[in-house]
DNA sequence: ATCGATGCAAACTCTTTGCATAGCA
DNA sequence: TGCTATGCAAAGAGTTTGCATCGAT
């Protein structure tokens, strides 16, 4: 996902092409890490202030449903980032959020379920302090 | 973790037993799923009224504090059930709450981290209708 | 000009906390 | 008796919603 793909999806479906969502699209596109929506509006307030914390909520939610963000839920929070296209499972850092993809997918090797057990989803994820965060 | 252990823990510590931690004690004991507080208010209400949410909250927190109960974030509620003595993942349904075990650890498996990256925790869980809840 | 987007304030859910009272040890 | 446990009410955090207005198409 990048930011000139979640604008043609907004605009494909009839949204429209507003500053502030351009603004947001920019934002997750250059923090390549799981934000919450008040950490959006964190940087929004620095970088162009004049959005609103409802319309971050209300924009986020739209980009979820539209496929724009993931979400994942950290200590009650949800936190998003853009899609990634391909299945994987994160492996975030709890100081700075940066999220790294891990490889291997657990369901792979995951032969032995209860018969009759219909799988839905499930998550997988490593949490720790990346090499940056923990060496300063 | 059984009822015993779970009062036995409480006594030792020093906090009371009173006949609302024996029925919250009970609750779990008797429901091997996960429930939210909100769930076990509910239960409460139907077989043995006279406990407050506030209470059933406040228990829950000490009984996970002393380790009597686990707790996992299921769609934003705070969910608990009886710690079990070892490490292991859940294989969770749904619809009814019901936690099985997962015999592996997708992090035995993980050998392909990221240099300098300090690995401090991880979750791996998986979701689906159990064989009681999906055949009927 | 239309209809969606936004800001403001209020509501909502889950959870925690202050304070006075009730109840175990 | 002494101190903890509990209920009630209020507060707090994160999120959602109603309504009037603003603004993109």
């Amino acid at each position: 996902m990048n930011r000139t793909t979640a604008l043609d999806m907004l605009a494909r479906k009839g949204y429209k092409i507003t500053g502030k969502r351009e603004t947001m699209a920019h934002i997750f596109w250059k923090n390549h890490r799981l934000l919450s929506a008040r950490a959006v509006h964190n940087i929004i307030k620095v970088d162009s202030p004049g959005i609103s914390l409802d319309t971050v909520y209300r924009n986020i939610r739209l980009f979820e449903e539209l496929g724009i963000l993931e979400a994942t839920e950290l200590n009650r929070e949800k936190h998003y980032c853009f899609t990634s296209s391909d299945h994987h499972h994160p492996l975030i850092c709890i100081d700075c959020g940066t999220v790294k993809k891990i490889e291997i997918c657990p369901m792979d090797h995951m032969l032995d379920l209860p018969k009759g057990f219909l799988v839905t989803g499930h998550k997988f994820e490593v949490y720790g302090h990346c090499s940056d965060c923990h060496s300063s």
